[in-house]
RNA sequence: GGGCGGUUAGCUCAGUUGGUCAGAGUGCUGCGUUGACAUCGCAGAGGUCACUGGUUCGAACCCAGUACCGCCCA
């Protein structure tokens, strides 16, 4: 094995053993229960980034760990066909060629669409493969394939004819550059500044002699002399005084009294002089601006509202590229900004712009090209999603579906009760296309699972489809079960389904969970997944978002390429907990790096200068013989019962921590150092035993419960594991069809563990006191154990302490009758360690470092008496508890009166 | 406006049934016995667990409030 692990050497090797083992395809077994997760397909036209990576990884260690604890296992992947994103990309390359995709016509442009796909659509596959993803490769599927269209088909019939999806004109959020419409989920809000303008509007005269007298603003100002029309205004404020021009009332408060009296009157509308009643109603918020708003139906879903309260008509003034139409008079054609900028000036020269100030708004853009979205009244399809939301709350609030981080159940439900219709067309001709027809005899609506030719009502041949296309989240919201075979009665669906976890990021669980829950609960009358998994999202090392154009992004790639693609695992799924952000810095990949290293040399020093007739006859059983070895053997076990219960709470990064710190700082430290000793001497091995077959045993046992998290190295080095001991043709193949170590009880050892912590105490207790004395590290010295009720113990360990804490000459012994005066003094626990460094040591300085360990123990004497001295401590706390206090307690008291006894003793 | 999260060592973060839990990585200081590993080893320094109250025999952990930061929904 080369000196240093070398990742580019054996990450392609492996995974196509691998692929070539057949191991990422499950066995469909009856009798036991499936694991099964559907990957969130990432987008088929996009580039690996982090967020990607931590899914895969996530997944992929939950995958492994179930496969390798025997659970037939199905990780599905699949790619999205990501409607408006990829139509978007495609049609900037056109754009290049100076054409649009009307140009070419629908057909052609979906040519175009699939010429892209096949060039580009295995790009985020492989990279997916980079990163070791163990999914079923067999069972991919992208959402445009056959069968999860016609998923996305039955779907729609279904619920068209259940009444639950509808054509209707509602107000949608439309995206001028995309041009399509978009549901709520698809716009994000950004508070920007803007302005707010206050605008008045004349009113009509009243047919009275005598008018009525109104206190505050909307009285009696005159201007251009004494036109009637002139002397009395209602000021509103807005933030888009352009679609004035689509007002058809003006609004205030019922119980707002200023208002009161001009409440069934007539404004003129500024601009284009178009008469709009004063009408009351609940909506207005009688706090803001004047505390009268303009009524644009057609343009704002509140005011849409209002209008279907008040029977408004509703005047649509934009085109769908946002330029003002003709109702929109002098300012037809003009694109909606400088129809802003022309309609302000016009205001402000009739004296109807009274005043501007800054004001802080929500804008609504695109989601995916920050394009300003338009509120505009549109004709579109949508799914009544009541009653499919109500069994989604129900699944949850039961506990049938088990949301993890918990909080995000909150989340979920406060969405979900607060739901509204969903907006599923789509103005776009990437996808699936909205299985509709309309006939243009007798205008009847046609929804069939076949293709209609003619009419069924009236038997006309002049038909035609609805020429958009669904939401790229209505076939995602199928996937759990249209990737499994739905709707046919696959083996597959009744095997795999439900799934085990739907796990993703946090920022989509309405996208992605919240639909599927309902979409898969509507179609199947089951739950899609059982626990839904959410994690945090990565940003860089400053906890900001990456994103393209602060040019923070962090390409995983590179990173692999650089530290490895177990490095990268680990950074991602160690430094992270359930639900939360996390940082992603060089430095941390760099860790794990280092890791992958520590362990390629772990193996590197077992596997190292022995013959296969050696590793293979140790490699056949494996038994304790001395306190270490007990001691590795019960922390392994440990360790592996740990890490079972903390990956099944998808506790992955605590566990993943454990294993880490069992190899480095238990196997690496301890272990391996202590096994030299033995090692390297023969005549102690044939006393001692020989440890070559625990150090075997511990050492596989590690690979397996890190294999999940770290697939590359530890199958690399399991390999080796297995080549060198001759077990080629035996067992298992690969490492990660291997069984996952599981926790044997009677391994357990908890005096061994004691005794060890006491012994490794030890030693680096005299390391400590060599260092701060400034003993050279290479010299042997000399020293004296005073054990006590350990000596025995202590006596069996000699080797250990003479070699890890460089002692020449050691002599143990139950008790001293007279101590060494011309010696460092060192307590651990009850045992008395005394380092005759004749001439080196200076009395002073260890009269100081007494003195001060007095002072410390004697802190730790107070505070265990206080505690003792307590009535209540002693009477409520657990009898252990108090116990080991009690014990605790007794040992500085002795610890105390020891050193106070060296203090004395130095001073004569 | 409603909801959620965060505030622990210089930095990044763990700490899930309140009693050896005050930890890890990284950084820092000093030293290197070198046949597994300098992508390393040994030793060390470093925190009033944001603040204020409360519950409890006992609180980083539970409750209430405050401050600051962040996110989601309207």
């Amino acid at each position: 094995m080369p000196k240093a692990y070398d990742p580019g050497q054996v990450e392609q090797r492996l995974y196509q053993f691998w692929l070539d083992g057949g191991y990422f395809a499950p066995k469909i077994d009856w009798s036991k229960k499936p694991f099964t997760i559907i990957m969130p397909p990432p987008n088929i036209t996009g580039e690996l980034h982090l967020g990607h990576a931590l899914t895969a990884t996530v997944e992929d260690i939950l995958t492994r760990w179930h496969r390798m604890k025997g659970d037939p296992t199905l990780w599905l992947p699949g790619t999205d066909h990501s409607g408006i994103y990829a139509q978007v990309v495609v049609e900037k390359l056109l754009a290049t060629e100076g054409i649009s995709r009307h140009d070419l016509g629908r057909e052609k442009f979906l040519d175009r669409m699939w010429d892209w796909v096949k060039k580009t659509g295995r790009a985020i596959t492989e990279q997916h493969m980079k990163l070791g993803v163990s999914v079923d490769w067999t069972r991919e599927r992208f959402t445009l394939d056959a069968g999860p269209s016609r998923a996305v088909r039955t779907t729609f019939v279904n619920l068209y004819r259940k009444g639950h999806i509808y054509r209707g004109e509602r107000i949608i959020n439309w995206c001028p550059r995309c041009s399509t419409a978009l549901s709520d989920l698809e716009v994000e809000h950004e508070a920007t500044s803007g302005e707010l303008y206050y605008v008045r509007y004349p009113l009509a005269p009243v047919e009275s002699d005598q008018w009525p007298v109104v206190s505050g603003q909307g009285t009696g100002e005159q201007i251009n002399g004494h036109q009637p029309l002139t002397t009395e205004y209602i000021t509103v404020a807005t933030t888009r005084p352009e679609t004035i021009l689509g007002d058809t009332a003006v609004a205030v408060n019922p119980k707002d009294e200023r208002y009161t009296a001009l409440i069934g009157r007539t404004a003129i509308l500024p601009a284009i002089g178009r008469q709009i009643p004063i009408i009351a109603d609940e909506a207005v918020d009688p706090g803001f601006g004047t505390g009268a708003v303009k009524i644009t139906p057609a343009h704002d879903l509140v005011d849409f509202e209002v209008s279907q309260r008040h029977g408004l008509p509703s005047v649509k003034i934009m085109n769908l590229d946002a330029t003002m139409n003709e109702n929109a008079g002098p300012y037809a054609g003009m694109d909606r900004y400088d129809c802003r900028k022309s309609l302000l000036e016009d205001l402000q020269r009739d004296g109807l712009l009274m005043s501007v100030e800054p004001y802080q708004l929500p804008l609504g853009q695109c989601e995916r090209c920050k394009t300003a979205v338009e509120p505009i009244a549109s004709k579109q399809w949508f799914v009544d999603i009541k009653p499919l939301a109500r069994p989604a709350i129900e699944a949850v609030t039961s506990g049938r579906i088990r949301i993890v981080p918990e909080r995000f159940g909150k989340t979920y439900l406060n969405w979900m009760g607060n739901i509204r219709d969903w907006c599923i067309s789509r103005q776009i001709w990437w996808g699936h296309r909205i299985p509709v027809w309309y006939c243009e005899e007798c205008e009847a609506v046609i929804v069939e699972m076949e293709d209609p030719t003619k009419c069924p009502k009236c038997g006309s041949e002049k038909i035609y489809q609805d020429g958009d296309n669904l939401d790229t989240w209505f076939s995602s919201g199928l996937w759990p079960h249209s990737t499994l075979g739905w709707p046919d009665d696959t083996e597959d669906l009744r095997y795999f389904y439900p799934t085990s976890v739907m796990e993703t990021a946090y920022d989509i669980l309405f996208f992605w969970v919240a639909r599927m829950i309902m979409m898969g609960i509507e179609n199947t009358g089951d739950i899609p997944f059982h626990t839904v998994y959410l994690h945090g999202l990565v940003r860089d090392e400053k906890g900001r978002k990456m994103s393209k154009s602060l040019g923070n992004v962090v390409n995983p790639l590179e990173v692999m390429a650089k530290f490895g693609t177990d490095a990268l695992r680990y950074a991602l799924s160690t430094g992270s907990t359930p639900g939360n952000d996390s940082r992603l810095s060089e430095t941390k990949v760099e860790a794990g790096r280092n890791f992958a290293n520590k362990l390629w040399n772990s193996a590197r020093f077992v596997l190292g200068g022995r013959t296969r007739a050696e590793l293979g006859a140790a490699s056949v059983a494996a038994f304790p013989n001395t306190l270490a070895d007990r001691w590795i053997l019960s922390r392994l076990n440990h360790v592996a019962a740990d890490v079972d219960h903390l990956i099944g709470e998808f506790q992955l990064g605590e566990a993943g921590r454990q294993i880490h710190d069992f190899i480095w700082n238990e196997l690496c430290d301890w272990y391996i150092e202590v096994a030299k000793i033995r090692l390297y001497d023969g005549k102690k091995m044939e006393r001692q035993g020989n440890p070559l077959p625990l150090l075997l045993h511990v050492l596989d046992s590690s690979l397996k419960l890190l294999h999940p998290y770290m697939p590359f190295v530890t199958e690399e080095v399991w390999q080796n594991l297995r080549k060198g001991i001759g077990a080629d043709g035996q067992g298992p193949e690969s490492i990660m069809v291997s069984a996952y170590p599981v926790a044997d009880a009677r391994d357990f050892d908890e005096e061994a563990e004691r005794d060890m912590a006491l012994v490794t105490n030890l030693v680096r207790t005299i390391r400590n006191a060599r260092a701060e004395f400034g003993v050279e590290p290479a010299k042997w010295i000399e020293a004296t154990i005073m054990g006590g009720p350990e000596t025995r113990m202590l006596g069996e360990q000699e080797d250990i302490l003479k070699q890890l804490a460089r002692i020449g000459s050691l002599s143990i012994v139950p008790s001293l009758a007279e101590k060494p005066k011309q010696a460092l003094a060192l307590l651990v626990e009850a045992v008395e360690i005394y380092l005759p460094l004749a001439g080196m040591v200076d009395l002073e300085a260890e009269r100081r470092r007494l003195q001060r360990e007095i002072e410390a123990t004697g802190g730790e004497v107070r505070r265990a008496e206080a505690k003792l001295a307590n009535a209540d401590f002693v009477a409520k706390a657990p009898a252990a508890v108090v116990e080991r206090e009690r014990e605790k307690l007794a040992l500085n008291q002795d610890k105390l009166a020891k050193l106070r006894e060296r203090l004395l003793a130095l001073g004569e």
